[in-house]
DNA sequence: GGCTAATATAAGAATGAGTCTCAGTCCAAA
DNA sequence: TTTGGACTGAGACTCATTCTTATATTAGCC
């Protein structure tokens, strides 16, 4: 995995082969949220993404937001406001957690040590399973003030 | 604490006591909503509230909700979908985390060990730090299929 | 009891993030 | 070069949430 923050190639090739596979095709316009959510380097609101594409409507903004989602390439953040937050998917970058500014509503990226999510997945795969839940994922957030804020 | 869930009178007064530090009083509506949280035993939409007192206005229920919220008693809590949820605040139940079916939007309390926490709080405290961020709090949620979506 | 000021309420209008529609454009394949 | 499906911009629309306003309730005081 080369791509992590930053816009490459191999990102690029990437995303195109996913929208195939759904039979998408990787317009401008996708390409152009693809590199402003991999230069963010961090969960971006739709007012972020408009300032970065200034020239492109809203709306073709939310409607390519939700193509690249079934493709597998974006994925939607729930931060602690009402604003839908969008990151690339974990698999083109790497498994993270989120630091939300409970002042600014900034959304930052922390990624942990294996061992910290060895013990996570453990626990609660356990206690998923007393109550008959099927565990797929876990997200951790931690609440605070982020450094500008305080 | 014995107001765990279920609506007993230690909760009213309780609740009662933070409304009047801020000034504000506990009447019919707000205390409805406390009961139909207590009574719900997890985080709640509008809708839900709602069914649950079909003779009171929504704009009522949020306008309390919001006041409950400042008063301490209410926490928001943000689900995977784009409604917003409401419980009682922690210090009124206990410390938990959620369950977050991706299928019904269904979500549900699950309370970690103490083993657990620390583990969690020591690293969190650690990543945060190392970002120059000042953390309040965390949350974990865990997403997947409940019982009756699988 | 009745008076008053502050607080709370119901009803519905307003707001705004997000979705949908539609008419037209682009692209790939034959 | 035609045809069908994918894509786009523009704006109307939806619906959760907030705001406004006029009325009702309450606590405290006489």
């Amino acid at each position: 995995m080369t791509a992590i923050h930053g816009v490459t190639d191999d990102l690029h090739a990437l995303v195109e082969g996913r929208l195939r596979r759904v039979e998408q095709r990787y317009t401008e316009g996708r390409r152009a949220i693809v590199e402003a959510l991999a230069s963010a380097g961090h969960p971006v609101n739709i007012s972020d993404i408009a300032g970065r594409l200034p020239d492109r409507p809203r709306s073709s903004a939310y409607r390519n937001l939700v193509d690249l989602q079934s493709a597998g390439v974006v994925r939607r953040v729930a931060a602690n406001d009402e604003f839908a937050r969008f990151e690339l998917a974990e698999d083109l970058t790497e498994h993270h957690h989120h630091l939300l500014c409970t002042n600014c509503g900034k959304v930052s990226d922390i990624t942990p040590s294996t061992a910290f999510e060895r013990t996570i997945t453990e626990q609660l795969d356990r206690l998923a399973d007393a109550q008959g839940f099927q565990l797929h994922s876990h997200r951790v957030d931690v609440l605070g003030l982020c450094e500008a804020c305080h």
